[in-house]
DNA sequence: TCCTAATCGAGACGGTACGTCAGGTCTTCTT
DNA sequence: AAGAAGACCTGACGTACCGTCTCGATTAGGA
């Protein structure tokens, strides 16, 4: 993923030292390693950042705003990629695409510093509209094309909101993910919770025909 | 609601002057104040907190060890209390229940504190545990209570699994409140939600009685 | 000596319980063990005072306006007594006037409180005033009086500026006391100083009578 | 004269912004304004010095470890320069040195000042030690230096103990100025300590040569 | 023997200043 | 020009005292 900065170096012809790649590298993976080594979030101020990457502050403002902008990046970088969908059959796509979501809220040791990050990032809300827009609405785009193709494929009833189906879906593992921090999702969660939902969805006469 | 001090006064015998009742309500209702007027939560600093309620700094730090533990105090105080179950059926009172819990992700004067501070405090663990322990987990312990009432009275199919179930009823609403602030949750998205469930989850054989 | 409260207790018939004196000593020697522990006087809080003296701060306060009034107090009851004159000559007098000075910028247990402390008030005026009107001026009226005896006994030449000479006198023993902390002032100085001044200062004809 | 910043800045090459001699002159005669302004030095904070000079308080206290060190560099800016010795004689040399020591007693705009951090720099051990081996001493050296060369001279007893004589000369302008602040010593006084003085200090023979 | 009133230790109270730290901006020299 | 370094102003941090003010508990008279 491009690390396009949200300070664009200049618009003309390249003019004076280009900005180093390496440098922006460092950054981003210093401040991770400053969260893999267990530093809180309220420690993690710009000038130990600075410190950390052997970088000057301002060559970080010179690329992001702020340190939630910044993070945001940090996010991007460290998010694993979205999963290949078997498109087998709307269960198995759903199954595929809340087991992501369940393994993203485990404790293995990126997931934890996503989870705070994320967290804190709520309450700053430009920023949330930043995430929201490059990494949780695309996914939730994603999702609901497999329900709506699932619907005119006739494996779905074709009354069901499916922007319903899909917050329903999706809410328990955030649920007990994000609220509740168990860290520790049982492995089958995601069969259980789409067997339990597709029950009373399905169509009275058989699909038509599998996508 | 009491107010327990995070910082008891002492032990022994009351000695000393008596902490001043009137002083704790002032830079309770000032934060309340300060959040309703808009302020951004990262503006929020005991300084100004102290400003606002005409209080001296050591004032508030003799109460609270930082701002987590004033801002769980503000959240106990400023909740709207729980419902009234109605009892008459399962569907009644899972309808009050979600309706309690859209309405408090709603955007009237106080639930956009309540939403920020809330958002906020998930980042700062030990504050969350408070939080969940006082707030959070007895109003899951009702939710299950009504859940399981139903399954003993035959409401519920006997196999359900009413952790889970608990979760996939108010994850939706949760998934739509807190993580996309849409804080327009429709009218009837509670009803809709436990008639969405509700389907495939009764037990052939009509229950015995309704509780 | 009466330690006389700044804040006298009341003008009418005693009524109301009195005023512990134990009380009053506990306070003063308090200080004074803080001073000789060494305890800087920048560190010498009234909440300090109070602790170690086992007191609370209002009764400090009911005694005592602010720290150095209190300062004032402690410096009169700590102060060596002044001499015996022996009167069998100027010169005899004047050694033990400035023996006893030198004594009293020595370094022995309680001299260097009185130092410190001494040093201190001077930068705060309206004490100064007070420890000068009933420490300082006495002892030099007793000085100057020493001076005016010996003139009229013909001991001193009739013209001498009496105040100026009391001032040569003392002056090269602050000198050395006071500003340049020597702190060990030999043992001779006091009569060196005494022998060095009166050389030009005796009448030509030879004192009608010694006092 | 040089203000050696107590707090180094680095010991390598230059690097990073050089610090600002236009904020050091403005701390300092911000400081000389308070003082000016009849603001009393328990009144002094590090905080008003700030506000007052338009800098931020880490600016100081990356200069001066604390107040005391401040005011050592106030005092060096603030005195006024020694003087230059006539060098016509020991007598008008001595009056000289005496004039300068009484006017820098008097109460004209600056000596106020000086004559109050002077009196309470004395309660600070270290800081004194640095005030006097920078001011003082050297003062003091250029004194006996007179004094050894009008001995050598034949002006002054080969037997007189010339640190002694000068503790005695300048004593009692010390006494009366900085002890009793009278603050307006009398015009003709040096000219009067020193022809009481050197009465009984002549040699017996006539000097060789003036010096 | 009660009553009144000032005292006592304790500690809360509104403030002010402390010395430190971080946020962002700016200047300098080096690359 | 970009980069590292670090000075700069601003303002919050949490602590310590200031001098004042309640508390409950004494400790004396005077009724």
């Amino acid at each position: 993923m491009s690390l396009a900065a949200p300070h664009p170096p200049h618009d003309g012809p390249t003019r004076g030292r280009p900005r180093s790649e390496a440098v922006e590298r460092a950054i981003i993976e210093g401040t991770m390693k400053l969260l893999e080594d267990g530093v809180p979030l309220s420690e993690l101020s710009i000038e130990r950042i600075a410190r950390t990457a052997g970088v000057g502050k301002a060559t970080i403002y010179r690329r992001w705003r702020d340190k939630e902008e910044l993070f945001v990046d940090v996010l991007r970088t460290a998010e694993p990629p979205d999963p290949e969908l078997p498109g087998t059959s709307l269960r198995d796509d759903l199954v595929v695409l809340l087991e992501t979501l369940r393994r993203r809220g485990q404790a293995d040791r990126t997931s934890a510093i996503l989870h705070n990050v994320r967290a804190q990032m709520k309450s700053s809300p430009k920023i949330w509209a930043a995430y929201d827009s490059t990494v949780i609405a695309p996914r939730r785009r994603a999702g609901l094309d497999v329900l709506r193709r699932a619907q005119r494929d006739g494996e779905l009833r074709a009354d069901t909101d499916v922007e319903l189906l899909y917050d329903i879906l999706v809410g328990p593992m955030l649920m007990r993910a994000v609220l509740r921090r168990t860290a520790d999702l049982p492995e089958g969660l995601a069969e259980q919770i789409v067997d339990t939902l597709l029950e009373g969805l399905r169509p009275v006469s058989p699909p038509t025909a599998p996508h």
